[in-house]
DNA sequence: CTGAAAGCGCTTACAG
DNA sequence: CTGAAAGCGCTTACAG
């Protein structure tokens, strides 16, 4: 048979549709035997509820679109798992949009998602030019990534994390470390950080910037090159997969790892932890970074018009391995 | 103003709804001089039509469902990129559902997919006693897992895999190496290719096998405890955060890799070639996995019953690295 | 070439 | 305590 409807559990009960779905949402008064007649309908049919209707008639969907870079990132791997996990507990539904690091995707995305009615939208990319945010009518969360005044921003505590990983280098022994990062503007408070913490030990600082979207292999050897010419002998670098490149690095051309080359990285994703708990690394509270995105999501969908608070930063942690 | 409806874009362009429809869907025939007017209301409005509403009626909502143990995971995480991306390029979205590695919220999940007109279901979990797969009447595609007969299952091939790495093992002059996956049944071809070619050179097997929800910690300490206790000369783990754990343990007791332990791994992610080129590992082609089961899906959509033909293995393929 | 009307599967005032 | 009817925003035969 066609999946049913309610006009079969109805019929089967010898009630109205109206009974039905007040025995669904349990609203109104029904007496305990009609109660009873419709359950049994329900459950003698394998009846289940159309999400589709339902979200046709309520204003909602239940559906929170999230969009990220690329989940192949262990480091947004795990994050997009912690907010999913964080949503389904209070009932929703996650739309994932992984725009394989493409900004132009991420336009068409939001266009999709509000196409979808979502909810809501957590987004987590670092381009810096998409339109589409503002004329968005919708809920929306930002990771890590200054949206608007009006979109508030979970992130773990950027400075800190910065200043420990540079501090640590420093007192390690290194005179000569070098910042490796995505971008190098203003809003990098990890790259910051290490200015600061390097001026105050009267270093000077050695910066070096990839782009977000410079393909891996590029990246690798624009990061060998700097470590050649820069003569660092240590390594900050704001993401995991960056340091683990640096330690390849060591490993090919005969540095010895700590001694000769400190490496530190940014993250601590579960994967890397696992699969290289040896990385020296700061720390993000990833499971609380989702959880607390998709609880300021639900709450912002729940009152849109509220005011957004600011945020403090999570706080971070540095993991000592044995590459610094 | 209220999100603008098909009804607003009708009488601002001065036609009816069924005129407009047909300008959306590009049916029936128009004139010029309306489809003009129509389109111009559209953008005036910023008419964007509503998914629901289209999905009530028509009896697909363009939603698969996609589950996974979880994205934290680099290998399932490139997976779902790779899903998501062939999925979008076919006018389909994903709802996202992470199952954390917890059974139970598989079906439950199933479940909630069902109730939200999923059109399609990729799985590509390991749990062997989910239900209601059988009783879902929903097009379905297994990544590297058997589910039932009428579900096709798309796959590396593990065998060659299995194969290629041990006899490389071999080859590299170990004598007693050890398997370590997550679970020794018959339907695992990899440790099945391991013990025929073990066996094949006179070899005795050593399996060992740590189940597939033994948490991470756990695993580690088991996976180094087997290291100790076997005298392996070689590991050839079915995964290389497994084989990662075991290269972290030769360099916490210092062991020699490759030449006192040789190393293999198997996935091969993006992430785990970025941050570590250095281990050997069987590369699977996650991309063309997901692809393939993108396209598996849409089609069994157009045609649930068409009789699911086998799908032969993708081939996978040996990457050197310094561990072997 | 264009429109009025029915209907997708539900929920929700409004009656009774 | 229960039901008939309208309506969510679309699409699609069916007329004209």
């Amino acid at each position: 048979m066609a999946r049913p409807k309610l006009q079969d559990v109805a019929t089967r009960a010898g009630v109205s549709v109206t009974t039905v779905s007040r025995v669904l949402n349990n609203r109104g008064y029904l007496s305990d035997e009609v109660r009873a007649r419709v359950n049994a309908a329900i459950a003698e049919l394998g009846y289940r509820p159309d999400g589709i209707a339902r979200s046709l008639i309520g204003r909602k969907s239940g559906l929170v679109g999230v969009i990220v870079p690329t989940v192949a990132d262990p480091f947004f791997g795990e994050l997009v798992a912690a907010i999913e996990n964080a949503l389904a507990e209070r009932g929703y539904k996650v739309l994932l949009c992984d725009c394989q690091e493409n900004p132009e995707r991420e336009a068409e995305y939001l266009d999709l998602l509000q196409a979808n009615r979502v909810d809501g939208v957590i987004t987590s990319t670092h381009n810096r030019e998409v339109r589409g945010y503002d004329a968005a009518e919708l809920p929306l969360v930002a990771v890590d990534r200054r949206i608007g005044p009006r979109v508030p921003i979970v992130r773990g505590d950027n400075a800190a994390g910065g200043r420990l990983a540079t501090e640590h280098l420093l007192a390690r022994g290194a005179r000569r470390p070098l910042l490796v990062t995505a971008t190098d503007h203003p809003g990098n408070d990890r790259a910051r950080a290490y200015r600061d913490v390097v001026a105050a030990h009267g270093i000077e600082p050695r910066v070096r910037a990839y782009g977000y979207s410079t393909p891996a292999d590029e990246r690798r050897a624009l990061i060998e090159t700097w470590l050649a010419e820069t003569g660092a002998d240590a390594v900050f670098a704001t993401d995991d997969l960056t340091a683990l490149m640096a330690l390849e690095w060591a490993h090919k051309t005969g540095r010895r790892v700590p001694d000769d080359v400190r490496i530190v990285g940014y993250d601590g994703s579960a994967a890397v932890r696992l699969g290289m708990p040896g990385l020296t690394t700061v720390r993000q509270p990833i499971a609380r970074l989702g959880a607390r995105a998709a609880e300021l999501i639900v709450d912002r969908i729940a009152d849109p018009d509220a005011p957004p608070a600011a945020e403090p930063p999570l706080p971070v942690e540095l993991r000592l391995g044995w590459t610094s």
